[in-house]
Parts: C-alpha cells; structure tokens; sequence
DNA sequence: TCCTATGTTGTATG
DNA sequence: ACATACAACATAGG
C-alpha cells in the first residue's frame, strides 16, 4: 500500500483511519523501546513540557496495548507511560525496519530491536501528547462516549441538535464533543444515506429524520470500521464514497448528477434529488 | 501562480 | 455565557 500517493485518497484520518493506523503499532508489543528520536522541530508536541519526559522515560519501557476513540489513539507502555496521538489531517502511524533514518515529516520514532515505530506528519497539524501515571490521562478519560456505545444514544444527539438548533447540520456532525470520530466524508455519508441535505438546521431536524440520522451514523461507523479499519480496503459498493471526489460524479441511488459546494466551511457533496432539505 | 486538501483551534461577532 | 463563522496553522500536489 502506498499512502504517498493521496490522489483524493483516504490519507485523511477519520475514526476508521485512525483505528487502522493504531493497529500498525502492534508489531511494537514484544520487546522494548531502545531509544526515541524526535523531529528537531517538533512541532507537534504542543505541550512543550512533554517532549523532554518522554525522551527521558519511554526508553527501556514495553508497548503494552492501545486504543482508539474517536479521532485519538492512547498507547500504553510499561511504568505507567502513556502516549496520545492525533493525526491531524496527514499523521500515520507505520512500523517499519530499525535502520529506518527518520525523515523531516518523522516526528516521533521509537527504535526497537526489530523495527522503528513511527508517526509521521507532513502538514504538521497532528498532536502528541506524553502522560505519567496508573491512570490514563483525564483528557482521555473525559472524551464523550463512543458513537457505537450504549451511551451514544437517539435522545443523546436529539439534545445536541436542538442545542446547535441554527448550524447547518453539516457542521454540527463535524463536532467532536458529541460525534467523535466524525469527518468530512463521513458526515456527508450519513447525510447522504439520511435524505438530509447537508445545509438543514440542525435544530429542524425530527422525527423520522431523527431516528434516520441516528442509525445512518452507526451503520456508517461500523460499515467504516468493518471496511477501512481492518486493511484499509474501500469501503462497501453503493457508497457515496465512491463517487463524491469524481468530477461528474453521479449519485449511486439515483443516477443524478452530484452537488458540491462549501457548507460550513468544508467542502460538501450531496445528492439533491435524494437529499431534501 | 493559484487552487485544493477527509482537522482543529483561536478569535471575533452575534 | 453561549453559539456561530471563519481565518490560520504547514505542506504537497494538480
């Protein structure tokens, strides 16, 4: 796979991305960390204070699992070590061979005996976070629940909505305090799968549309997550995903051609003909 | 040269 | 205080 090529392609992180490039690091869970290298000008570590802990304490630690909500990773080491990471819009996290010589986009490398693991960030807008404790870190532990948990509920997102009841629900979708993990294309998805045009008032939004766009968003997250998130292979046929990036790109539903234009924003694309507003 | 980019944040304005 | 809108961040590619 080579995601140097980006085209329109899927480098961007999203919660299915996200969950992929965690994974990447699993090759890391035997053996220990030798040593750390830091990109000179580092500037994603936000939290300057970080930086010199982390080179000081995860040398000689043991990767010992992770995990991914929304758009975030933790990485769990030995010694009550903890690594945050956000990819921004072109982060990734590989393993690759110990003799890899880090790159100018390499911000963090941590060597092993076997491998280099690696987060690598052109755009810079990632972030790293270091974290000392027998606790996750609080920023951690007080994300909002998981859009495929119990807590993710229909009246949960009701109350969201009608909160954010003047924004195009395009951008209320975008919000990671109560959509973590949602992106761009994702959003358009939902709503494309929804009938909801993108430019709707949050706040209008009842009903049966309510109940569709609850369940457009899990079926998404999980389609997402089943598809992208296991290999990164395309998510299913029949997606708006497949067409949205095309000039004369044509909706897979009614063979009309698609809308695209900035809302809230981003850029946007929809299907008039499915989606009303 | 100018435009685009699937993310987030800080700031201004309502 | 809260919601909303948008420029800014840094880089690569068309």
């Amino acid at each position: 796979m080579v995601f140097g090529v980006a085209l329109h392609g899927r480098v961007m992180p999203e919660l299915a991305e996200v969950e992929f490039f965690r994974k990447q690091w699993d090759a890391g869970r035997v053996g220990r960390i030798l040593s750390v290298a830091l990109h000179p000008v580092a500037r994603v570590f936000r939290e300057e204070r970080s930086v010199e802990p982390l080179q000081r304490h995860l040398p000689g630690k043991r990767l010992l699992g992770s995990s991914a909500r929304g758009k975030w990773m933790l990485f769990r080491f030995s010694g009550g070590n903890w690594l945050g990471v956000h990819l921004g819009m072109t982060g990734r996290m590989t393993a690759e061979p110990a003799s890899l010589e880090p790159g100018k986009a390499d911000h963090l490398v941590l060597f092993q005996s076997r491998r280099a693991l690696v987060f690598r960030d052109t755009r810079q807008f990632g972030c790293i976070r270091f974290h000392r404790g027998p606790e996750e870190p609080s920023w951690w532990r007080e994300m909002p629940p998981d859009l495929l948990s119990r807590e993710f509920t229909r009246e949960v997102m009701a109350e969201f909505l009608r909160c954010r009841g003047r924004a195009p629900v395009k951008s209320v979708l975008l919000m990671q305090e109560r959509f973590p993990g949602l992106g761009n294309w994702m959003a358009d998805e939902i709503l494309w799968r929804s009938g909801i045009h993108p430019a709707v008032k949050a706040g209008s939004i009842r009903g049966k549309r309510l109940d569709a766009l609850f369940r457009e968003i899990r079926a998404v997250c999980r389609g997402a997550l089943e598809t992208i998130g296991v290999d990164y292979r395309d998510p299913p046929d029949g997606w708006l995903f497949h067409h949205r990036w095309r000039d004369g790109g044509v909706c897979p539903a009614t063979g009309v051609p698609l809308e695209r234009e900035s809302i809230g924003g981003r850029t946007t694309c929809w299907s008039p003909e499915k989606q009303r507003r």
